[in-house]
RNA sequence: CGGGGUGUGGCGCAGUUGGCUAGCGCGCCUGGUUUGGGACCAGGAGGUCGAAGGUUCGAGUCCUUUCACCCCGACCA
């Protein structure tokens, strides 16, 4: 991609009405467009990050044999009904719309009940079992307050993963190894140091605890109390001396911090299926409860958090694996000699798969460099006369505050690594 | 939903106790000089002041209503 082509541009002041650091960074630098409160637009740069998050957690759940589909975001009524939860006393933050003959319908905030209606045909049979499904999609919460930009939203970016068992013990197995799903996800995000198994509120069908995955950080809008050496941590919300006796957790040894949820997954016993009449048929003929599990990660959440975690006084400073572009070409001068070796290491890079973003305007140096560190692309290369005059590039990584030269060569093997 | 705050060209802001064709910086367009950390000079386009109503000879400035946005709190399957 040359910049030249890149429709959105950067800014050198954010928008008065954000304060978040993470959506200031973000419109800055022409990520997304704020259309309304909590709603956010993903322009091209965005749009790829948006994707690169998306396709790892994609990898993650597909590697535990999740199978992905795409639900609908319009809900009919009638299953919401059965499970108690249309009702707008117990889920105050519907969307709600109408058809044109004034049936009512329910916009999309969470997918338990059209899941458990989607599969119903097909998960009849103990043989079929354990189903993994996910999907990633907007979801829409009429949340009273929207708020610090990408965090809390009304329409969000959100992978949903639902699991079907036929026993305690066969959910519980498959809760584990989505659970270890999870931490491979922040892992590979680079949030794995900072980000803890919480315990918390199972909700109000389950005398269990759900489990948050609360990645510490001063924005976060949750308290817990971690346990460094085990690794895990408990909810203020349900942090009482009878809930850390039965989590094996011991006051002294927990700390109390702020934690940003980015990810959270629930036991769901059988609440759901039972409440929509759908079993399966064990060996012996006879009717079984369905024991479900869901487990969601807010894939938009993650964007402004990155963002907002990994950033210094000039910008964004995206890990590798969820930039838009690996590499910022920035060609000093518009010499024919200069644009021709420009070009040429942007053909032969983007020939060998890396995404480069091609800074080839007619704009000073200080502008090329404050765009590249705002945009927080992991490799800058410079090429330019000088450069050329010792037939070499310069590199520096965004995280570090050296350039090298190096060799053409060296460069393409660097970066094509 | 309770409390607080803010709406003036694309963005950031200034507009005295109401008073002349509503300013400034950035950005944008044209020309020129520049060219390794957001250059400089000259010229130019662009706003009816969130919206509606009212008071007044006169409203960006005052009053009423309303909408939107931000912050704190409550809420968050």
């Amino acid at each position: 991609m040359k910049v030249s082509q890149l429709f959105t541009k950067t800014s050198k002041t954010a928008p008065a009405d954000e304060v978040s650091k993470n959506a200031q960074l973000l419109i800055r630098a022409g990520y997304i467009h704020k259309e309304m409160a909590g709603v956010y637009a993903y322009l091209p740069l965005g749009k790829r990050v948006l994707d690169n998050i998306a396709n790892i957690v994609r990898e993650e759940m597909n590697a535990v044999g999740g199978q992905e589909v795409q639900m609908t975001v319009l809900q009919p009524k009638d299953i919401w009904e059965k499970t108690d939860r249309w009702d707008d006393a117990k889920v105050d933050n519907w969307f709600k719309t109408k058809l044109a003959n004034g049936t009512e319908l329910g916009v999309g905030l969470t997918h338990e009940e059209p899941v458990v209606d989607a599969l119903k045909d097909f998960i009849g049979s103990y043989k079929d079992y354990p189903v993994l499904v996910y999907q990633i999609q907007n979801k829409f919460r009429n949340e009273l307050r929207a708020k610090s930009g990408l965090l809390r939203g009304r329409e969000f970016v959100m992978k949903d993963m639902y699991s079907f068992a036929r026993s305690q013990q066969e959910h519980d197995e498959l809760y584990e190894k989505i659970a270890a799903a999870y931490v491979r996800v922040y892992e590979r995000l680079g949030l794995g140091d900072i980000t803890y198994r919480t315990a918390a509120d199972g909700g109000i069908f389950t005398e269990k605890f759900s489990d948050e995955f609360q990645t510490l950080s001063p924005i976060g809008e949750d308290t817990i109390y971690v346990d460094e050496a085990k690794r895990l941590a408990v909810n203020k919300e349900v942090y009482t001396d009878e809930n850390l006796a039965k989590l094996g957790l011991k006051k002294e040894d927990l700390q109390e911090k702020r934690g940003v949820e980015v990810g959270n997954i629930f036991p769901l016993e059988s609440k759901y299926t039972d409440a929509l009449d759908v079993h399966y048929t064990d060996e012996n003929g006879e009717a079984q409860s369905i024991i479900m599990g869901c487990y969601g990660i807010g894939i938009s959440r993650l964007v402004g958090l990155l963002a907002e975690h990994f950033a210094d006084d000039k910008g964004i400073v995206w890990p590798d694996n969820v930039a838009p572009f690996r590499v910022y070409l920035a060609q000093l001068g518009t010499e024919a000699e200069v644009a021709e070796a420009a070009g040429n290491l942007y053909k032969l890079l983007t020939d060998r798969g890396v995404a480069v973003l091609y800074d080839d305007r007619d704009v000073r140096a200080g502008e090329k460099f404050a765009d590249a560190d705002l945009l927080g692309i992991p490799y800058r290369v410079v090429i330019s006369k000088k450069t050329l005059a010792a037939n070499q590039c310069e590199i520096k990584k965004r995280t570090e505050e050296a350039a090298h030269m190096v060799s053409m060569d060296e460069a393409t093997k660097i970066l094509a690594a």
